[in-house]
Parts: C-alpha cells; sequence; structure tokens
DNA sequence: TAGTGGTCTAGACCACTCA
DNA sequence: GAGTGGTCTAGACCACTAT
C-alpha cells in the first residue's frame, strides 16, 4: 500500500466492517498495528479511527481499545436551508407575501421562548411561501427586536424575514421539534387545503450566544417530504 | 496562551465569528497567522478549522483563503434509535406486538425498494410499539429474507425486528424520508386514534454494501413529536 | 506562478482506565 | 501499573486555484 489518505483508510475500515471481518461489539486491531499494515504513522491511522467514531461507527476507549458499535446509532441530517432555495431547487419559482407584520406584545408561551419581558414588544409576521403562486408553507414568526433592532428597517417585502436573518445575523444555535398536525382553518386559509388535513410542522427557536432571536411555526403544504440519508 | 487545544481553539474561533469580529462572508487570517497568535502549531489551527468547515461555519479554499460562510446551512440531526430505547427513555414501559408476520411476494413499490424479483418472497410484518401499554408507534415491515436468511429463525416475539437488525446486520446505510398523514382506518385502529387524526410518519430504507435489507413505514401515535438541536 | 490549505511523518508526552 | 487512545509539534511536500 503506498498510497494512502486517511479518507481512504477510514472507507477501507469500515469497508471491513460492514464485510463482517470485524463483528458487531468486535474490538479492532490497536492503532500501532493498523498502522504497520497500511504502512503509514499512527496519526494518520488516528484520524481515520477518530472519523469513524464521529460517524457512530465504532466506539474508542483508553486503554479499552477501539471496539464496532454494538447499536451504531445512525443520524439523520437534514439541512435547514433558506425556504427560497427549497423552492428553487425544485425548478419553480419563489415567492412570499407578508400577510401580518406588526409589533406587539407576544403571548406567554413566546415570551418563554424569547426571554423578554411581560411589558417588552416583539415583531410579529405571518408570511406565506409560494411557489409557482401555489402556497408552500406558511410561518408565523415572533423577532426578539431588541436582539436584532435592524430588522425594524429591513426591506422586508424584498427579502423574507427567514433569509434577511440567515444573512445577517452570524452563527447562531437553535433547537427544532417535526411535528403533524392537522389543519385548523387559519392554516388551512393560507395554505389552500382543507381543514383536517394533515401538515408536516417545524418548530424552531434560535439564537445568537445569550440572546433569543426568532421563534418560527412552519407549516409545510399538504403532502409535504422531507428527506435525508443516514 | 499555553492551554491550548484544538477544541478550545475551535471554541474560541468560532466564539469570535459570532462575535461579529469576522463578518459573514470575510475572510479571516491564515492559518500560519492564526498558529503565531494562538502560539501553537499550524497543524493545530488546522484541526480546528476543519471541525468548523465540518460544522458548516466556514468555507475554505486552497489559495483563497478561509471565509466565514455566507449563508450556514445549519443541519439537524437525528438519532434513528430503536423504539424501545425511545420509549425507555421517557421511563415508560415497552412492549411489542407482531400483529402479522409472513412471507409473501411484495407489491411492486415494494418490490422496487428492495430490489427483489416478481416471484422472489419477502418477510412481511406489522408490528405495534406499546409505551405502558397504549399504542406508541405503528410499523408495516419489509425484510429481504435473501439478504438476512437468519431472520426466520430469530425469536421475533421476544425481540422487536427493528432491534434484531440493529443488532446483527452490520453498519448500514439509508435513506429516510419525513411525512405527515392523516390516519386511515387501518392505522386509526392500531393506534387507537381517530380517523383523519395528523401523524408523523418515517419512511425508511436500509442497505448493506449493495444489499437491499428492509423498508418500513413508521406511523408515530398522534401528537409525536421530534426533537433536535441545531 | 505564487499563496493557501491538505496531508503525512516521526517522535513525544499526557490522560484515561482496565486489571 | 501498564496499555491504549488523545493530542501536540516541527518540518516537509503536495494540490488546488486565484490572479
Amino acid at each position: 500500500m503506498t498510497t494512502n489518505s486517511h479518507h481512504k483508510i477510514r472507507q477501507m475500515l469500515k469497508g471491513r466492517i460492514e464485510s463482517g471481518e470485524w463483528e458487531l461489539g468486535a474490538l479492532i486491531p490497536r492503532e500501532l498495528a493498523l498502522a504497520e499494515e497500511y504502512n503509514c504513522a499512527r496519526t494518520t491511522i488516528n484520524r481515520a479511527l477518530q472519523a469513524l467514531a464521529d460517524e457512530g461507527v465504532v466506539v474508542r476507549k483508553r486503554k479499552g481499545g477501539t471496539r464496532v458499535c454494538r447499536m451504531p446509532v445512525r443520524h439523520a441530517k437534514f439541512g435547514i436551508s433558506i425556504l427560497r432555495e427549497q423552492v428553487e431547487v425544485t425548478g419553480s419559482e419563489y415567492r412570499h407575501q407578508n400577510v401580518v407584520t406588526k409589533l406587539k406584545v407576544p403571548p406567554k408561551s413566546v415570551r418563554a421562548k424569547l426571554q423578554t419581558s411581560e411589558s417588552q414588544e416583539a415583531l410579529f409576521l405571518q408570511t406565506i411561501h409560494l411557489a409557482d403562486n401555489s402556497p408552500y408553507a406558511y410561518e408565523e414568526r415572533w423577532v426578539n427586536v431588541e436582539a436584532v433592532p435592524e430588522i425594524l428597517d429591513a426591506p422586508l417585502d424584498e427579502i423574507s424575514v427567514n433569509e434577511w436573518l440567515v444573512r445577517t445575523v452570524p452563527f447562531s444555535s437553535g433547537d427544532v421539534i417535526f411535528s403533524a398536525e392537522n389543519a385548523d382553518q387559519r392554516v388551512a386559509g393560507a395554505l389552500e387545503c382543507q381543514i383536517g388535513d394533515a401538515l408536516f410542522v417545524l418548530d424552531r427557536t434560535t439564537w445568537v450566544g445569550e440572546k433569543f432571536i426568532t421563534t418560527i411555526k412552519l407549516y409545510y403544504r399538504s403532502g409535504y417530504q422531507l428527506y435525508s440519508s443516514l
């Protein structure tokens, strides 16, 4: 073996696991042994094995060695991107419509998420996202204007809040909840579907550092599917 | 700075991005400069920056340098674990009930997923997963017995197919689709909910190497929520 | 073509944890 | 106490790509 990178080695090791050469739960050779076998430095094996550990394929313990994970926890990863992009990759034309844009004191449930006081106003928006002029998703959003005061001057008719925030606010953290809900009259009206239709719902709260930025509830149109691979 | 690991440096760099010191889209110093600043080897900076690149916080190009990602694609990550564990972490008692277990030739739509021939039989199962004796989820599954013949001898009354496969079959790949569906009569019966209730649905197909193992459609009970953090 | 990140190496020391 | 992985370093060469 002359041409080995940690990527290639990672794939080869993974192959040996998939092939069953090392069974579930089995101990695999230590780094030095593998380094000799693949004729490379221990560091290189280390990188490959660490990557497999991140992936959840193996479990590593000092002194305990490296084992094939007994019950691999597979992870589905979803890119939470801008709705405009989601629509445009399907070849459709994107447009959005702000139904409501106003400042008001949020209800208690929202205050808890944004951690604002009882008297603090926040920006409330109802937006319909359209693909080829048909409703694609409907969102209800609260923005903490104390954390992002510039939003009051943003041209929200041209650029959706969604996109403005992503483009403006630096790297943020967040919570996401996916669920299914029956459409009520309000949502059914916005999405032009039947009352009672099963809708895929995304609930998200994001913050930067200690500051809570926004919380949103997004209803996708009936029949929406979220794809991913393991 | 004396005590620096690539983890700490990674956090510090991320902090400088979050704080706005390096704006969205801005070029950040090159590895050698950062190595001097943090008084460490370039390799250490490299590891930290590569991690941030994996995370989607920065974009790196040879000769082009490292930039803060303009439109960070945030990823929500979900652990696809065993249902029994999902139930037990909530403190509930898990149990499962196989309603149907039989070999038959799958319909065309399933043959496409498992890539089996028109005459090849597959194992079909309908299983109800219970938490504290209430329905938690209902699954319909097809298993390619050609790929996993041992399953015919497995004690599927004691251990769910789900768990048996995870414990037996080595590392696998898969596709996942999440969606929302209205309960029909069959599913409503299994989950003891109303016809028309919005249900959270998971569709998954998994394989090892070239062999397709199983395809499953899982209906969670009404009100189920899938949590994650960005 | 020059400048940047990508990777490898050999050696070293440390930190954890199993027996 | 001994064996394993975790990490750092300094130097080197390669690969890509912006200009």
